[in-house]
DNA sequence: GGCATTCTGGACTGTATGGTACAGAACTAT
DNA sequence: ATAGTTCTGTACCATACAGTCCAGAATGCC
């Protein structure tokens, strides 16, 4: 009917994303996300709403990512196996990735769990999608005979799950591969009991 | 010489830090900090400096606290029932405390590695702090014959450290006390190995 | 080509922020 | 008592912020 878009929102959010991720919630201002986005505010407002939204918006893209590549990892046989890529992966991202990220997620419930309520079901929701992925993973594997038959899937689930965040923000202050790499080592061979 | 304080340097940063504690660095106005101190602006800047060196200095109390309360608890033998001990008390403090406020030095990794350089030194040295006290209590215990004769000290301590802020980040998003339980005993199975 | 509609850039606004200046109160030493 | 020093509360400042608005440009439809 009128005239279209001149930007493609997804790039446009995934740049948003970035800058929120590298930069935190409150430190990350509308003009840094317009230089970021190459947007105007107008266009920013009537494509993702207020920065809270584009916030949220931000965390579904970094959510639906990760949990595409947990997924893709997991496909590896044995379980040990996925779940070492998975860690080597992220040490990888740490040790070699442009400044200190860290976890979106890990980042935001650290940031906003305290006072921001939206935010707050936003990230559980994402880190109980993971724990399911990976609590799936492991009662599959578990079946295979993988795993010994006295183990936890979920159990070993939310300890991934948290033992990701702890790998993470370790790593967002020290990122030194000879630590991550004990802590991944310590990890993995807890799937062992 | 002349007129002393009215008021008591340590408890003043005892309740700054709560503050920054519990909202975050750039989330906690000054005016904050007033209120929560209780002592105006003139008096803060003389006492602390400004919110950044307030924020340092906060950041060595919990420090301080922390480690204390570490030591004390790895007094206890075996060392399992040390880390057992460690981690029901930051179970229940997740569970039963006020408001997800996570671990301080977590919040302050997540929210300001990325950026501010002087707090990034400051919360590496208080984790290169635990992680020593934790090596030290694992290599005594090893020698004592509590530990496997193939079980590194160093990475178990790394492993340690790492989790704990999982954990802890885990509870800020979901203060489940079944889900922090699971994730406690997968670590003290990785003692074993 | 002209009209209607949508997009875009920039200017604008009210508010909150960190930090400072200053005046007066309170206290000690003499 | 008084002089000198230090503390305290408030007013203040410049800045940065999130969000709104509007005029004009660009497009599709007839």
């Amino acid at each position: 009917m009128a005239r279209p878009r001149e930007f493609d929102p997804d790039t446009a959010l995934d740049r948003a994303m970035q800058v929120f991720w590298a930069r935190g919630y409150e430190a990350t201002s509308l003009d840094d996300l317009c230089e970021a986005t190459g947007l105007s505010r107008s266009s920013l407002y009537a494509a993702f709403g207020d920065k809270r939204d584009l916030l949220l918006q931000s965390l579904d893209l970094y959510s639906d990512r990760g949990a595409a590549r947990f997924m893709a990892a997991l496909a590896l046989r044995p379980i040990r196996k996925a779940l070492r890529k998975i860690l080597d992966e992220f040490i990888d991202q740490i040790v070699a990735g442009p400044g200190r990220r860290g976890c979106f997620v890990g980042n935001c419930v650290a940031e906003l769990a305290g006072g921001n309520r939206e935010a707050l079901v936003r990230v559980r929701r994402i880190l109980a999608r993971n724990e399911a992925i990976f609590r799936e993973a492991l009662a599959q594997a578990k079946r295979r005979g993988e795993l010994s038959p006295a183990a936890d899937p979920a159990a070993l689930a939310r300890f991934i799950t948290a033992g990701l965040q702890g790998l993470r923000l370790f790593g967002k202050a020290n990122p030194d591969r000879a630590a991550l790499d004990d802590i991944a080592a310590v990890m993995l061979r807890c799937l062992h009991a």
